[in-house]
DNA sequence: GTCATCATGTAAGCCGTTACATGATTGC
DNA sequence: GCAATCATGTAACGGCTTACATGATGAC
């Protein structure tokens, strides 16, 4: 799940560790949290599948029109101008940030994450609307179906757990409630499905490439 | 999380691995369940801990009353009275069942578990919820309330998020829809805590001890 | 010049998942 | 006698958490 959020959001932009930890912070919440001991690790797990690569740029820049190099030894000079020699990295310890920015096979990867059937983890399902417009209508009509079939299995599940007694009320009380609100969830998946669904029949930017288009509200 | 599951479980009735694993099943549906190689390393740190105790009966009954020996040598040998003898235990392999026990440094684990401040996970809240009626009114009341601290705060990052733009429209959508279903859980528990204050202020059985009397419902 | 924050990592330990292996019991 | 289900476990592997270690940057 973290690889899905890490792909996700270089997908937009280039980021560090560092801040790709605070902007999933700022998009999920306490929920989303990720501790750096799972952050460096799964980053370089990535790197060393290909989905990600190191473009190391020091200096502070909003979205860098920059048409990254991808030269290690020219981002290294780059970070030595700007700062007094490091004594040649040691073992630990740190030295300057790291860019990391997404390869094609990691927007492979990214898709492959996000059109795989099994929506069955909510936080996983919250994940994936965060990355929502990188599909196509017709993908995210799909997830959508299949995340409903999911609601109403657990729906069914429930009710059949609390039709059957041998329950405290407690329990049974929070169960009542729970099924509300799954199917409060589901009448939500039908009308976001019914609104894709008009939405794929006008014709929208059909393809999984680029559907920016909104990405950004018209707000700011 | 799968240790307050088990010894849950076992507090209300002695039972083996494959049968916690059903109960589970049953109560929580498939979100609940616990693969078999998690359950028994589980149920092994569990023994090992003193937690709980092998108590193996091969013979079948129904909430049996037998005043559990806990002579390990005594119910191998109704083991094999009842069964032809087994080759001495190999390495692997199955033998008998093994039904296990509460100990009573087990009952208070699960109490210390049970009352643990920490309830912001939900799989583990609505688990608490499944053995509630092993704590005190006051008891109950108190986590009630650390729960709703919680989801006020969820809500209150969610709104904080919702409002400071950046968002796709799915995942705005789905944070309005999920702003709304926090609330009703919060309401839910305002309306829990005040039926149990009115509750405390009567006066029910109080201590965390024995407040099963409604613990099976009056129903079969 | 010092403190908070930014930034990157490593190490130990825990626990869960999947897959595999084995055998008992029951119904047909 | 055979299949389905009951029942218990082990082994390999992965990944997350917590704690630790290190150093850079910027504000005051």
């Amino acid at each position: 799940m973290n690889e899905l959020a890490i792909l996700g959001l270089l997908k937009d932009q280039d980021m560090h560790g560092y801040e790709l930890r605070k902007r999933l912070g700022e998009l999920g919440g306490s929920r989303a949290t990720m501790s750096f001991g799972s952050l460096y690790p799964a980053l370089g797990r990535l790197e060393s599948a290909g989905y990600v690569k190191a473009v190391t740029s020091t200096t502070r820049a909003a979205t860098p029109p920059s048409p990254m190099s991808g030269s290690l030894a020219g981002e290294l000079a780059a970070f030595r101008a700007h700062r007094r020699t490091q004594p040649a990295r040691r073992s630990g310890g740190g030295r300057g940030k790291k860019v990391y920015g997404l390869t094609d096979q990691g927007a492979e990867r990214l898709h492959e994450l996000m059109v795989d059937a099994d929506v069955s983890d909510d936080r996983d399902f919250a994940l994936r609307l965060t990355f929502f417009l990188t599909l196509s209508p017709t993908e995210r009509i799909s997830l959508l179906r299949h995340r409903r079939d999911v609601l109403v299995r657990r729906r069914d599940e429930g009710q059949q757990v609390t039709g059957s007694g041998r329950l405290n009320r407690y329990l049974r009380s929070f169960l009542e409630r729970d099924t509300e609100t799954i199917t409060a969830d589901i009448d939500w998946l039908d009308r976001t499905i019914a609104t894709e669904q008009a939405r794929d029949d006008h014709g929208e930017p059909t393809p999984g490439d680029r559907g920016d288009s909104d990405e950004r509200e018209p707000h700011r």
